[in-house]
DNA sequence: GTGATTAGTCAGCAC
DNA sequence: GTGCTGACTAATCAC
């Protein structure tokens, strides 16, 4: 699954963990910039501007957080989506059970009606005085 | 739903945000009891030490810290929960609607051995020559 | 103040 | 490196 769209919001507001803006010169890119480009790219990049080894540390943690951010995202669109299909499951279920349910009511009346057409057939018989063999006595 | 039991781990191990250690006197309590502890009794306590007004700021802050963690570990469970709670629910549908199919099933024989049978006792008639009444020439 | 929930961060696991 | 998930923090909302 692909990571949701990410707000291209400050992320300094919020992670306290960022160090405070270096003097010397600093890489201007932007979050959705940092998490697309591609690990190639970025070291490019990096290794083109000359930053120190502290500032590519903190670029590529800067990176792995920004990627975490989308993954927390996911995993909680993930969870949702599957309690959806849960629920939806659950009342298909409850739908193919009233269903069946009707159907048994169904053939319930049919087999007190075809008992009775069965006895009514009989009597008519003993009416008019035939012997019924015993394997046609009861129907069960 | 209660909290469930916290780790008495150092909470400054992972809060960066936490002062560090302060040279002055500092109430030592534990986690536990720093969330057990009623308002009341903590503000008799701060009092009583005399800690300074942002000791007391930062004390109100860790309980309520301490507690967010509890809030967070409960909800998980009880998402948990929930889930289980659809999972059992649903099995158990599936479990009584193979029950119902079985009994379907079961009548579904029965109609058709009566069918059987109710032919078989009008072959006989037929056979001896007795003229059936309309309504009795069909089971429908 | 308390409790619940969401988004974001980090640790840690698996690949 | 990447992706996922559990635990945690902080923000926010309702009471």
């Amino acid at each position: 699954m692909s990571p949701p769209e990410l707000s291209q919001e400050d992320n300094r507001m919020k992670n306290i963990k960022m160090a405070p803006l270096s003097p010397s010169p600093v890489i201007d890119i932007s979050d959705d910039e940092l998490v697309s480009i591609s690990v190639r790219d970025l070291n490019r990049q990096l290794k083109m501007r000359g930053l120190t080894k502290e500032q590519i540390v903190r670029m590529k943690q800067r990176r792995r957080t920004l990627k975490n951010r989308g993954y927390a995202a996911s995993c909680r669109i993930k969870r949702i989506e599957q309690k959806d299909e849960l629920e939806t499951e659950k009342s298909q279920e409850y739908r193919d059970m009233e269903r069946m349910q009707q159907q048994n009511n169904i053939m319930r009346d049919e087999i007190e009606a075809l008992m009775f057409k069965y006895e009514a057939l009989k009597k008519f018989a003993v009416m008019k005085k035939i012997p019924i063999p015993p394997e046609l006595e009861s129907v069960r």
